[in-house]
DNA sequence: TTTGCAACCGACCCAGCGGTCGGTTAGAAT
DNA sequence: ATTCTAACCGACCGCTGGGTCGGTTGCAAA
C-alpha cells in the first residue's frame, strides 16, 4: 500500500541525517533517493526543489528536536544546574562521531547563513528563541545570582561557547577538547551564582 | 615580463580571499582564474590540483597571518589585558562583513575537518599551536591569577567562545551579538585574576 | 642566432549535480 | 466494472565542476 505521509516523513528523516553529516550543499538528492528507495519523481512530488526540502527539514525535524533538547534543561528549578547537567551528560553520553558531527543548527548556520536568505532567517529565529529561553529562565532565578548581570549577553555567551567547542572537536576527532571546554563552561556558569 | 613567483603569489592571495568568503568547496577554479586573469594551464602549472592549492593557501597565507594576529596580544606583559584589547579592538575595527565572514581557520575547520584528512591535520596542528601559545603565556603570569586553574582548558575555552561568537553573527548579519559575546568573554577573563 | 625549457594557453573531457516531464500504477470513489 | 487522480517512476536535459593535454610563447644561456 502506498502511504504518501510515510514517504514524506522518511524523506525528511533521511535528508536530516544526510544534511547533518555532510552539510546541505554536499548532500546529493541521488543519495537520499537511494537510501529511501524511491525515485526522483517521488521526491519532487513532495518537495518543489532541494531548497524547499532543506527548509522542511529545518522546520519539521531540526527545530522541534532542538527545542525539545534545550527546554527541559533550562526550565529546571535551578537553570544553571540544569544546563551544567545537560552539557556534562552530553559529553558523557555522546559518541565521538556525534560530537564531531556537531549541532545541526550551528552547522547550517556556518554553511548556509551567508548563502541563502531563507535559511538565514529560519536560523536567526531559532537562535533568538533559544536566547530568550535561556535569558528568561536565568532572570527567573536572578535573586540567586550576582547583581548586574546581562542575561541575554550571558545566554549568547553560553551558546557561543557550546557551539565553538563542537567546532573545535571536529579537527581532533575525539571528545577530549569538547569535555575540557564544557568543564570550563560549567565552572563559569557556577560563578554566576552569588 | 613573466614572473612565475608573482603569478603564484597572486593565485594564493586570490584563492585565500575566495576560500575565506565562500568556503573551499564552493570556491571554483574558474572564478579564481577570472580574478587572476590567467588560464587554467597556468594554475595547474603551479599547483597539482585544487586540494594542493588549498593546502598551500592554508600554509602560506592563513597560518602565518593567524599567528601574527594572536601572538602579540598574548605575549603582552599582561596577556589577559592583551587578549581583552585584542578582542575589543577587533569588534571595534572590523566591518560587519568581516565579522560575518568569520575566522578562516574556524571556517575551514567546520567545512573540511570531517571531509579531508590533509586539512584536518593542518588545522589541528594550528589549533594546538595556538592553545600552547595562550596557555604558556597565562602560566607565565600565574602568580597574578587565581589558584588551581587549568590553563590549557581555559585557552581552549577562550578560543571556542571566540569562534562560536563569529558563527553566531553569521545569521544576524551584524556585529551586535559578536560584541555582546566579546564583552562577556572579557568579563570572564578578568575574573581569572585574583 | 639558435636552442631549450619554464611559463602559460585554452579547447576538450567526463562525472555529477539539480531539475523536468511524459508515462504508469495503485486504490478509493462512483 | 469503470473512472479518476494522487503517488510514483526513470530517462533525459543543461550546466558546472575539476582535471587533462597538445600546443604556444617569452626569455636566458650558449
Amino acid at each position: 500500500m502506498r502511504d504518501a505521509e510515510q514517504t514524506r516523513k522518511n524523506i525528511l528523516e533521511v535528508s536530516a541525517d544526510e544534511i547533518h553529516k555532510k552539510g546541505f550543499t554536499a548532500t546529493s538528492l541521488s543519495c537520499i533517493l537511494t537510501r529511501c528507495e524511491i525515485s526522483k519523481g517521488a521526491l519532487y512530488h513532495h518537495f518543489t526543489n532541494k531548497m524547499e526540502l532543506g527548509y522542511a527539514v529545518f522546520e519539521e525535524v531540526y527545530a522541534p528536536s532542538f527545542i525539545a533538547l534545550w527546554q527541559p534543561a533550562v526550565e529546571a528549578k535551578d537553570p544553571i544546574q540544569g544546563l551544567c547537567e545537560f552539557f556534562t551528560d552530553m559529553s558523557k553520553e555522546m559518541t565521538c562521531d556525534e560530537v564531531v558531527c556537531g549541532c545541526p543548527l550551528n552547522n547550517l548556520c556556518q554553511e548556509m547563513s551567508g548563502v541563502d536568505e531563507g535559511f538565514r532567517i529560519r536560523i536567526l529565529a531559532m537562535q533568538q528563541q533559544l536566547n530568550l529561553l535561556i535569558a528568561t529562565n536565568l532572570s527567573r532565578v536572578s535573586e540567586q545570582l550576582k547583581p548586574d548581570l546581562d542575561f541575554s549577553q550571558i545566554a549568547y555567551f553560553i551558546v557561543s561557547t557550546f557551539h565553538g567547542s563542537s567546532s573545535l572537536s571536529k579537527s581532533s576527532l575525539n571528545k577530549e577538547l569538547f569535555d575540557k571546554v564544557i568543564k570550563e563552561l560549567c565552572r563559569y556558569m557556577q560563578q554566576l551564582k552569588r
